[in-house]
This record gives structure tokens, sequence and C-alpha cells, in this order.
RNA sequence: GGGGCCGUGGUGCAGACGGUUAGCACGCCGGCCUGUCACGUCGGAGGUCGCGGGUUCGAGUCCCGUCGGCCCCGCCA
């Protein structure tokens, strides 16, 4: 006995015909004299009837005893439901199988929660029986979904000629980036692999090799701490090309993200906005903004300059930005609301916040009496702001001011739902600064990667100004979210080895590191760059999942331990010797 | 490392200001039921109140610590 059809294929299409079903009792209704069981698979539901009038009396007996989720074979006829028992709630609602043989192939213990959409469980029991979670439709539909956008991207991406490539997991421990997975070498004693961040160096060895094309849907592995977006093993749709600019990457980019859209049937318009990284942060308080919210940020600096107000004037006194967010509309904020946006405010360590009302062709503040009436007028024009809006006011150093007023932004936008859920907004941010100073280890590091190139014009401010020199870097943003990066590479070794030397990464040290790239870029490196996307992050967005946690199968928990396996666990002592590693319990 | 929320039968929740039998819904078990589809109906079982300590005549409730889950800051080239 085979199975002639999923139970969610069973319509009209098989009146009358003998069909063999294999699935869960996914609800039984017994009346007594005649028994219903609602039999599930990956496809769909289908209602098998018992009548003890056309069955043996065994037969009927053995439907009797069916629970929830006992795993079952019926074999029985396709027939019309009776005149209004149609079930217009099921794809398969309008027809039954009439029960002929039934047979219990497993029983099943009761379930922790039900299997259907729309649980009242915590995720804590859902992670830990997550062979059943992953049973419920939802969770199906989403990894289905997750397959459908792996293939068409595999598709999309072998038709403009990518070659996907493996690199390999067990390879080596690196500088800078995020903290790496060790893995132990026992054939050479206190040594030990990494598992990659992401394959990024050997992406760039494939370009020097020739393959011109590469791509990869690989998994990474970060050791950092986790969030509702990050998790220490995800997915990268990971490329590289040779012989580009990074037009040609970005091109590439949209089409890829077209491909997945278009399995969720939406049509998205490339090419996509472009904003350099300064426009981002001033306008927006934010490396990836999101553009579903219509607010924006104005400068008030230069219309404040001979401000008397005392904050505001040591505020440009110390060469601070004053920056205000526009809230638009007509929003009340009652006192608790101005409480908890201050609060935002110092959690990103805002020293305080102004908030001033437009109404009337002035404003409403608690400073409104401080400040001239020409100064009024100009912050309301500068900002175009209109009857009802608020403006919230921080002065700070230009990058943290924007920071602190682009995280209300999001907060308040949140709060006063005017995210439209059902928007796509997709962008660039470009021109990033290719260092940054890291005020605790007193020395440069990349924005982006070691391994980024700097923009042509700005090699000889390397000598002079470093962090003046933007990088040929750029980010995929969606609503908000970092979706992916990338950028054209350095392949020159002269241009690298400066690099690492503003990294304070010695010759030796580099050597030791990153000499097989180095040495590699010796032998006829092409010009070079590519892009990685957070997979994981992508297909959260289109299934509208709060967390990659539900588009991962076994995700871990924001301790980084699986539920369901318990990992990580303790190993044997035996395991350790052989590994010649000694454990040493943390400090209580 | 830090801030916030949460932890009570299998699941989700309720338990004022500490008071004697810890309540509700769903699920589970048993009976009845031939057109249900969240079937109905009658009956029943099921609890270390996360764990440890303290205060008290008495702690699910108050205090301290600890463990676990979630959100966030730091961190994540």
């Amino acid at each position: 006995m085979r199975r002639t059809c999923y139970c969610g294929e069973v319509t009209e299409m098989y009146l009358s015909k003998e069909v063999i079903l294999e699935g869960w009792a996914h609800r039984t209704r017994d009346h007594g004299g005649l028994i219903f069981i609602d039999l599930r698979d990956r496809e769909g539901i289908v209602q098998v009837v018992f009548d003890p009038a056309e069955i043996p009396r065994e037969t009927f007996n053995t439907a009797k005893e069916v629970k929830s989720e006992y795993v079952l074979r019926i074999k029985g006829t396709v027939r019309k439901r009776p005149e209004g028992t149609e079930n217009p709630k099921l794809k398969t609602g309008n027809v039954e199988v009439l029960a002929k043989e039934i047979e219990i192939l497993n029983t099943s213990l009761p379930l922790p929660f039900k299997i259907e959409d729309e649980i009242d469980v915590s995720e804590e029991v859902r992670l830990r029986y997550r062979f059943l979670d992953l049973r419920r439709p939802e969770m199906q539909r989403k990894l289905i979904l997750r397959h459908k956008a792996a293939q068409a991207v595999r598709k999309y991406l072998d038709s403009i000629g990518f070659i996907e490539l493996e690199t390999p997991f067990l390879t080596k421990s690196t500088p800078e980036g995020a903290r790496d997975f060790l893995v132990p070498s026992r054939l050479n004693p206190g040594k030990f692999y990494a598992l990659p961040q992401s394959p990024q160096l050997f992406k760039q060895i494939y370009m020097i090799s020739g393959f011109d094309r590469y791509f990869q849907i690989v998994k990474c592995f970060r050791d950092e701490d986790l969030r509702a977006d990050r998790q220490p093993e995800f997915t990268q749709i990971d490329l590289e090309m040779a012989f580009v600019e990074k037009e040609d990457v970005m091109e590439v980019t949209e089409g890829i993200l077209k491909t997945i859209f278009s399995i969720i049937g939406i049509d998205i318009k490339t090419p996509f906005l472009r904003i350099s990284y300064t426009e981002a942060i001033d306008t927006y308080g934010s490396d990836k903004p999101d553009l579903r919210i219509p607010w924006k940020m104005y400068t008030l600096t230069d219309i404040l300059v001979d401000t008397e107000f005392k904050i505001l004037r040591e505020a440009i006194d110390e060469k601070n930005t004053i920056k205000a967010l526009k809230v638009e509309g007509n929003t009340k904020f009652s006192r608790k609301d101005l409480d908890d946006t201050l609060a935002i405010a110092v959690n990103y360590g805002a020293k305080g916040l102004i908030w001033m009302r437009v109404s009337e062709g002035s404003v409403t503040s608690p400073i409104a009496k401080h400040l001239k009436e020409g100064e009024i007028k100009a912050i309301i024009e500068r900002c175009e702001a209109k009857e009802g809006d608020t403006l919230f006011l921080v002065a700070d150093k230009w990058e943290k001011a924007c920071e602190i007023l682009g995280n209300i932004r999001i907060e308040l936008a949140r709060r006063f739902n005017v995210i439209d859920e059902d928007r796509y907004e997709f962008l660039w941010v470009t021109d990033f600064p290719l260092l940054d100073w890291d005020e605790e280890e007193k020395r440069y590091v990349s924005v982006h990667h070691p391994f980024t190139s700097p923009m042509d014009e700005d090699i000889p401010l390397l000598d002079t100004d470093p962090l003046k020199v933007r990088a040929k870097a750029y980010d995929v943003v969606l609503n908000g979210v970092e979706i992916g990066g990338g950028s054209i590479r350095i392949h020159r070794q002269d241009i690298q080895e400066k690099i690492f030397k503003l990294l304070g990464i010695g010759d030796e040290e580099a050597k030791i590191k990153f000499g097989f790239l180095l040495e590699a870029l010796q032998y006829g490196a092409p010009p070079h760059g590519g892009l990685a996307l957070g997979f994981d992050r992508i297909i959260a967005i289109i299934t509208k999942s709060p967390s990659i946690r539900d588009v991962i199968a076994f995700p871990k928990t924001q301790k980084g331990i699986c539920l369901m396996t318990q990992a990580p666990s303790e190993v044997s002592e035996k395991q350790l010797k052989e590994l010649f590693i000694q454990v040493i319990p943390p400090k209580r």
C-alpha cells in the first residue's frame, strides 16, 4: 500500500476515486455512532469519515482508538460531502474520504501544544519541542519559502554565470572582526582551527584563481552576543566578482532581491535609492534607515549660533551640532510619552532632550521663552514644520546627536504606529568611511573589513588624514534592517600592506595571519569585489517574522543554547585528553 | 559587563494589604452521542507555585541570592 496523494490535495478531482492517505490525526470528532478524523500532512487537511454501516466493527473500533497526532494510513473513497456540511475553511472542504481501512502506524503522547497556527505558547516550549513546532503549518510554510528562495537564487545566479563553489569550515583564525569559534586540532596539539566568520578570503582567492563569478549559500559563525536578528551561526548568500566596479555588484544584488521577492508576488523597483553614509546619518540618524518612517532630521546649529539660551550656547561653543527630529502629524504627546522619549534619549547617551510643538506659527516648548522669535521662525522654516508637528532637539557631537534622534525616530514610529508593514523600502548606503578610531585600543579599526578598497581619490589621505578616507563599500538596507553589505576589495599588495599598517597589524603579524593573501595578490590578482546578503534576515522579513529564530529550523536561545539538544554540553575527560585541552572553571 | 519584562498542573493565564481547600480556560482520562469540523454533553485525574536561603505563628504573595526565557545597550570587521 502506498500513498496515492497528499491529504491537502484531495478535492473534487478525486471524486469517487479510491485514495490511500498517510499523515497525522489532526483532530478527531467521535460522535459515538460516527467518527470524523481530520488527517493532516504537509500539504493540508482532509476529513475522513468512519461510518459503522460501511465498515467492519473492528475497523470502526480502531478508528475509535485514534488520538491527536497518531500516525495513520487510511484507505477510502472520495465523495461529495452531504449538502450543507461543506467546510469552506478547508481547500478540501467540499469532499470527504469515506474510510474503508485504517492502520495505526504509530501512536503519540499528548502534546505540549497544538499543531496549528496562532498557538499561545512560550517560545521556550516551542524550542524544546522543536520537532512538534516545525510540524505546524506556519513553520512549514516559512521553511518551504526559505527553500524556494534558496533555489530561486541558485537558478538566477547560475543563469548569469555565477559558479557555486565551496569554502572550508575548518579554517584559520584571523584578527579583526567578530570573536571566532575555535576547533581544537587533535593532530596538532595546542593549535586551533576557526569556523569562518564569512568566506571572505577564500572568495577573494577564487577571484585570483580566475573563477570570475563565485557564489555560495553558506553558514557563517560569529561568537558574539545574540539578538532577535543575530544567531551564532547564520546563512549568507555570498558572492564575489572579478573585473567589476561597485555598480556591477549592486546590479546583481538587486537582481537577487528581485528574484526572492517575486516568490511572494512582490515586484520591487530597481535600481534602489542610493544615499551616502553621511546623508543617512544626518537625515535619519542611522546607517540603515527605515524609509517607511516619513520623519526626517534637520540641522539647526547655524540658526542658533547667536542664542543666549545657556544649554544651547554651551553646545555651540563646544562645536557640537544641534539636530532636530520632526515628528509629523498631530501626534499627542502625553507627559508619559515625553518622559519615555527622554528615557530613550538617555539610554543612547543623551544629556538632555528638548521638545517643541508647532502651534499657530510659533512653538509650545519648555525653552520657548529662551528663544528669539526670529530663531523660532527659522527653526520652523528649516524643518518645514506644519501645525501640530513636534520637534525633538539634541545638542551633541554630530554623530551622537544624529544617532540619539535616529533611535527616537524609530521608537516613536513604532509607538505611534506609523510604519506600514506591507511596504518594502530598499536603499543602498554608500561611501562609508574606511576607518574608525577605537578609543579603547587606541588604534584605527576597519569599518567594513581590512580588505575593503579605499576610494581612489582618497588614497593620498591614508597618509595625512585616515579618518577622512572613504571606502568602496556599500550596504543594502530594507525597512531599517541591514540585509547585506559588500565592497570592492584591495587587489594590490602595496595598498593592502598599507592598510594593515594603519590598523596596527605589523609586517610579521600580517605575514602570519594573511601571508597567503598578500602572496596571492602578487600573482596577477584582478580587481574584484562582492557582497553578502543575510539570508535569514531576508526570509524573516518576507515571512513577517519578528526574529530570525522563526526561519531557522534549529536556533539557539539568547544564551546560545539549543533547547532541543541541550548543546553545548560537557565532554568526557577522554575527549579533552585527546585534544590536549584542560578546562579552567570560571571564577564564581 | 549593564538595563528592562517574565517564570504558578501538559499549555496559556488569575491569585488585593502575607491567612488556612491555589482558581480559570484549553489539553488529558472515562461515560453518552450518526453530520461534526475549536463537535457537544456528563464525570474525573493532574501542582516540588523555577531553585536556594531569609523574615514571619503562617510565604505562590515580602526580602536576598541563583537559574532559565525574551527585548535592548555594550559587542557583532
